[in-house]
DNA sequence: GTCGAGCCTCACACCGGTGTCAAGGTGGGA
DNA sequence: TCCCACCTTGACACCGGTGTGAGGCTCGAC
């Protein structure tokens, strides 16, 4: 599919995906006139993607972690080197901690509202 | 205590706390000389600070989800208008969507990891 | 052939979080 | 008294994610 469609099944902007291409998140291959044409897997990526830039991951590291995230996981491990394994490491233990972060404060924020929603109303 | 034990404490520049305190999030007495002095209690404000910030939201919101975060939370409900409690509301679940996608990609890293550390080695 | 929609690249601009530096006040110890 | 560490405000600058617009090409429909 081309951008367009991309972009609206995304709900992301074109300016945007030609931004995750240059940092290398997706690729594209090119038609003869130069347009970019993506793959079908190319939607829920994105959405994946999104959703880690969202989650407060920057685009270097989302571009570490996504060749881990392909359905057929097990087979083609790519080549992963020590450094790499490291980054990978480091970075889990950090979404670990934003997790429990994001928890600890989600929780506090529903408790407020429930102790609100059901104070002498 | 003053600025510079705060920021050693937290770990925090003082560039931060100065910007945190512009940006409302924290609140300083100030000492004759102008010296800012802060409340015990702000150290693990700022910490609770900076696990949101890193966890994705922006000042603005901790602003708002900060009060209801205090630990006597049920004796003081701050004046709670209407749409206040929409945007905790809808920011609650934003955290708790975020939540979900950092669970999923943190697993999928830590299987990948798994995976490796697991495969003839 | 021409018009419009969609695509291309390039570039400037914004905003939020943060670093850094300048110029100056404060205050305790040699 | 002087020095140094610490504090103040203010400004400029960076980086990453994103918007926007200019100038130009492609392609299908009329």
């Amino acid at each position: 599919m081309r951008i367009g469609e991309l972009s609206e099944r995304t709900d992301t902007s074109r300016r945007l995906l030609r931004y995750y291409e240059e940092q290398g998140l997706i690729i594209s291959s090119r038609s003869p006139n130069g347009y970019r044409n993506y793959e079908e897997n190319l939607v829920d990526r994105v959405l994946q993607i999104r959703g880690l830039l969202d989650a407060g991951l920057p685009t270097r590291i989302i571009k570490q972690i996504l060749p881990c995230l392909n359905k057929p996981r097990a087979i083609h491990f790519p080549d992963a080197t020590p450094e790499m394994l490291a980054t990978l490491t480091l970075e889990r233990d950090r979404m670990t901690r934003r997790i429990d972060c994001l928890i600890r404060n989600r929780d506090a924020v529903s408790e407020y509202l429930d102790a609100v929603s059901g104070k002498r109303g």
